[in-house]
This record gives C-alpha cells, sequence and structure tokens, in this order.
DNA sequence: CTTATATTTGACCACTTTTGTCAAAACAGA
DNA sequence: TCTGTTTTGACAAAAGTGGTCAAATATAAG
C-alpha cells in the first residue's frame, strides 16, 4: 500500500538528489524531509503542493495520499471504520448541495 | 443529514431537560453541550460515550456520528473527498493484517 | 414593558499537539 | 578511518483544543 512519505522518496532516488539538496529548494529543513519520507510527521498542504510542484506529480494524486494518509491514521483504532467512512460519505454528498 | 449535535439536542428535548440538568449530570459546563448541540465544536470521545450513557443511545450509533462529523469535515474543502474515502477505506483493510 | 429563566456567544486561560531548528548520533562507502 | 548523508531527539515557537465564566440574547409569563 503507497503512502505519501514512499511517493516523495522514490521521485528523490530516481532523480539521485539528496535530501540537503531537496530541502534547500523547497525551503524546508532536512530533517523535516527525513521525517516525512520515513511517514514520522505529516506535512502540511502547502508542503505537499511544494513537493507536487518540484518533482513534477500530479498535484491531486499527492493530496489523496497525504489526506487519506491522515483519515487512515485518525480511524486506526476504530472498528468502526467501515461504517464511519459510509456516513461520511454521505454527509460529504449532502453538503455538496 | 444527520449529525451528533442534532441527535443530542432531541434526546434533551424529548427528555425535557434544561441543559443545565445535562450539564449537571455529565459533569460538562452547560456552555459547552450548548456548542456541541450546534455543532459549533466538537466533543472528545469520551464525552461522547457519556451522553451516549446518559441518553441511553447506542455507544456505536453515536460514535459513528461523531466520527464521521470529524472525517466530513476534514474534507469540506476537498473536491477529492470521494478518491481520500476510497484511499483511506485501502489502507485501513492493509493496516488490519 | 418587566421579570425570570434558558440558551448562546465570545473573551480569556491553560493545556496539548504540531511544526521548525539545530546538532549529535548513526549509517554507508571508499 | 575519513567523508558525506541520513536519522534522531531535544528544545522552543506556533497553532489548535478544551474549559470557565459572564455578558448578551432569546423566550415566555405576568
Amino acid at each position: 500500500m503507497s503512502n505519501f512519505g514512499d511517493l516523495i522518496r522514490i521521485e528523490r532516488e530516481e532523480k539521485g538528489l539528496f535530501l540537503r539538496q531537496v530541502a534547500a529548494e523547497l525551503g524546508i529543513d532536512q530533517a523535516i524531509i527525513s521525517k516525512f519520507e520515513r511517514n514520522r510527521r505529516k506535512p502540511t498542504k502547502e508542503q505537499v503542493l511544494k513537493f507536487a510542484k518540484f518533482y513534477k506529480l500530479d498535484k491531486e494524486t499527492l493530496l489523496v495520499e497525504w489526506l487519506s494518509d491522515k483519515v487512515a491514521y485518525d480511524l486506526q483504532d476504530e472498528n468502526l471504520a467501515d461504517k464511519v467512512l459510509k456516513a461520511a460519505e454521505q454527509k460529504i454528498k449532502y453538503k455538496k448541495k
């Protein structure tokens, strides 16, 4: 199963870049990027968009990865996850109107 | 579409109770309960369980209502909500193993 | 209109969580 | 071992969450 950290680590390695270089480009401390890649810290939305731009990844793909990591994390201890997701879907549909 | 606030407000009104009374029973400030009922503040999980017990509502039902409010709230500005929910579902299934 | 009671709101504070910075520790290769 | 890279942890700053209280607002009765 993919996740945000894996995606950006793969991109960086494919491009043969060091954390230091990415950090300088994006204006984000390299320690933090290391933690993102290892899924030990969640980026902000703004940071996600920076990565998408820099690595030329589809914004939407990366945002979905990031948001779904977050939702899955919030529900990880709940055995009600299925019901919750279905209910949330309904609520979101309803709000759109 | 239902939500946590409506559920507990309906219960209270059906039982003809004042906020003050519920507040005393549950040990929660009445101002906060007022905000819960109007969906202006999210309760903690512990508080949700207190309401379930006090109003004799099914714990699971109320927890699902509460958690799905939260997820829907997190995704409210995202037009990616559908994709996010599907991805989250996969991630949760994957984690269970 | 006035009074009494109930509800709602907003300001404030304390507490927790999240985020950023930095340097030391750990790691990997020559 | 020496060099450069990555990872980790301690710390502080910033943001977010939750509780308390009193004033403002509503509601209903006299």
